[in-house]
DNA sequence: AGCCAGGTCAGTA
DNA sequence: TACTGACATGGC
């Protein structure tokens, strides 16, 4: 189906560390996973798409997990006039959204992504749902390149520590594992929706290999909280080096979290982390 | 070769 | 509460 999204760009969402499963798939392709979904996105000119979802696909599940609302208008306006370093952030990641992802995908993978680098995290997300996933059919992939989905909390319980281990998990291997247990021992935590920030916090927390960071990331990321700034080591540096170490996240709002995005998208950007061929400058 | 990576945890004071 | 080193693996 052909659809225009303003302030959607696929290229940027990619690169913005909120989901380690996109990738590019030809000149003009974008697939992203969710769980066991698979979803192909082509540009075809100023805010137009090509998605290869049905137009019932996209309505009950596309639609929301794109972000498709129109609240990247407000959060622009939301944000303070005087913030340099915040307006710039937000031009360089115009097109950037917080994508509505699963809970637990985002769960097991910010448990994975504790000093690891985006590369590496990717690979290790890949040998995941290589070796628990279910095998997807899929069309639309050169080669024929097997493609698999996300393993549930009850499959990935019952991997043996070895196996995860292959995957390049390393130290957080054993996290994986019991955070697995304890999560197929209880409610799916898609049941958790409308739990408030604090509870849904602690119950994040008390998962094993789970800390602040990767919590606040799973409550943005997985739970959709646009307010909640994840401080990584390069929100800190940025704390340290544009805003004169006083934190400017708890007065952003509403919107913070997609603020965070814009600056992390913008820092790994200036440090040439993102290689996108049209070099500005 | 050595350092660092979207941190967390257990051990100290 | 605040600080410190260990922790597996991979890339530059």
């Amino acid at each position: 189906m052909r659809i225009t999204l303003p302030h959607f760009s696929p290229e940027k969402i990619m690169d913005s560390g909120q989901c380690f499963r996109m990738r590019k798939t030809a000149a003009n392709t974008y697939m992203i996973q969710a769980l066991d979904r698979v979803l192909f996105i082509q540009p075809k000119g100023k805010d137009r798409f090509h998605l290869s979802c049905t137009k019932a696909a996209y309505d009950a599940f596309w639609r929301d997990y794109l972000d498709a609302d129109d609240i990247y208008e407000a959060a622009a306006a939301a944000m303070p006039a005087d913030d340099l370093h915040l307006l710039e952030a937000a031009a360089a990641g115009d097109g950037i959204r917080i994508l509505r992802q699963d809970p637990w995908e985002m769960l097991i993978t910010f448990i994975l992504s504790q000093r690891k680098t985006i590369p590496a995290i990717r690979q290790c997300v890949e040998k995941l749902c290589a070796l628990a996933g279910k095998r997807l059919s899929v069309k639309g992939l050169p080669d024929d390149t097997p493609l698999y989905g996300f393993p549930s909390p009850k499959v990935l319980a019952r991997l043996s520590l070895e196996e995860i281990l292959s995957t390049g998990a390393g130290y957080r291997a054993s996290y994986l594992l019991e955070t697995a247990r304890m999560a197929a021992a209880g409610a799916p935590l898609s049941t958790w929706r409308d739990l408030p920030d604090e509870v849904l916090l602690q119950r994040l927390l008390a998962f094993p290999g789970v800390g602040i960071k990767v919590a606040t990331c799973v409550m943005l990321f997985g739970f959709h909280r646009l307010h909640i700034c994840p401080v990584d080591v390069w929100m800190e540096r940025i704390i340290r080096e544009r805003y004169g170490g006083i934190d400017p996240f708890p007065a952003y709002g509403a919107y913070g979290g997609i603020y965070q995005q814009y600056m992390f998208y913008h820092a790994q950007h200036l440090k040439g982390l993102i290689k996108n061929g049209k070099t500005g400058a």
